[in-house]
DNA sequence: AGCTACTCCTGGTAGC
DNA sequence: TGCTACCAGGAGTAGC
């Protein structure tokens, strides 16, 4: 799933091509992907405009819009689960997914692509409101080991709900918080408001290394979903250490890799690196086989 | 406050 | 080979 690197990676990739170029048209193929908007107020907001820059906030990718040098307003995009952006040549054929279509004023036209659905890609002229609350960045120097230690102590929520929060911290997903908390040592399960200061710095500084990690490798690509708008996959996924390697030997230990459920996400663990985690109230052991957890 | 369940979606795949 | 059932999951929302 795109999360914080492989959101970075699209919006570095596409930055040069969209940057100075004024929209010329719109093609919307599932309204639902402009969130709420209809098509036709997406058209007016959009055609017409410059693109004056492309940035990525958490998981978002924002284009600011401009009309004769004033802010016109945001194109915001989110990828979710499948969604691609691309910049194609018009003459190009065209996605069979394709969701939004922004025909540019060099021939070319940038296209959000989404096999599922979930994406979004629209107008807003209320950019923080469209943002939602979001935690701070990770490679941010807002993101301290300090701030951390007491965030984590003023919530007593399990570890991996909470990373995953983006009102908490922005930008992790599925696949980087697994990660994280395999290379810190720590259980998915575990209260947030339980840890050792030893433990919060190797959590932030883990956190950190994976994202930049996983930046500097393009993102990860182990299913068919994820690539560049370049085509090509990322790297990263040959750096998983937990993530979809549940059965697999651990790369520090050998200990098999187990996956539980934790907030209806699947949750991959070294039983022996990461500890047990705290215990439950009997009645439901997670589902943890080897190969399929079943339901 | 924090947890769970449900919704949105469809390609891939396990199991027959 | 072909069919069916189920699964993945980011984020929003509702209910306890």
């Amino acid at each position: 799933m795109p999360e914080l690197p492989e959101v970075e990676t699209v919006v570095r990739l596409v930055r040069p091509r969209v940057v100075g170029r004024t929209v010329t048209g719109v093609e919307v193929t599932w309204p639902r992907t402009l969130g709420g908007l209809t098509r036709p107020a997406f058209g007016r907001a959009v055609v017409g405009a410059r693109i004056a820059s492309a940035w990525r906030r958490a998981k978002y990718m924002v284009f600011d819009l401009e009309r004769g040098g004033a802010t016109a307003g945001w194109l915001v995009g989110h990828l979710r689960m499948t969604g691609r952006l691309v910049v194609q040549r018009a003459d190009e054929e065209p996605d069979e997914w394709r969701k939004v279509s922004l025909a540019l004023d060099d021939g070319r036209v940038l296209r959000f692509t989404d096999v599922r659905k979930f994406g979004r890609f629209t107008f807003t002229t209320d950019l923080a409101r469209t943002l939602g609350p979001l935690g701070p960045e990770p490679l941010s120097e807002d993101f301290t080991a300090e701030w951390l230690a007491a965030a984590l102590k003023a919530r007593r929520r399990m570890l991996k709900p909470l990373l995953l929060d983006q009102s908490f911290l922005a930008g992790l997903g599925n696949i980087y918080v697994d990660e994280s908390l395999f290379r810190a040592g720590l259980h998915p399960l575990a209260s947030s408001n339980r840890l050792r200061r030893p433990q919060v710095e190797r959590l932030h500084a883990e956190i950190r290394a994976v994202i930049a990690g996983a930046i500097e490798r393009e993102g990860s690509s182990f299913d068919t979903f994820y690539r560049t708008p370049e085509g090509q996959p990322g790297s990263y996924q040959d750096e998983f250490c937990v993530y979809a390697r549940d059965g697999l030997p651990c790369r520090t230990c050998g200990t098999t890799i187990r996956r539980l459920v934790v907030g209806q996400r699947g949750t991959h663990v070294c039983p022996r690196c990461q500890g047990r985690g705290p215990r439950r109230r009997a009645g439901k052991a997670p589902a943890a086989g080897a190969r399929r957890p079943g339901r």
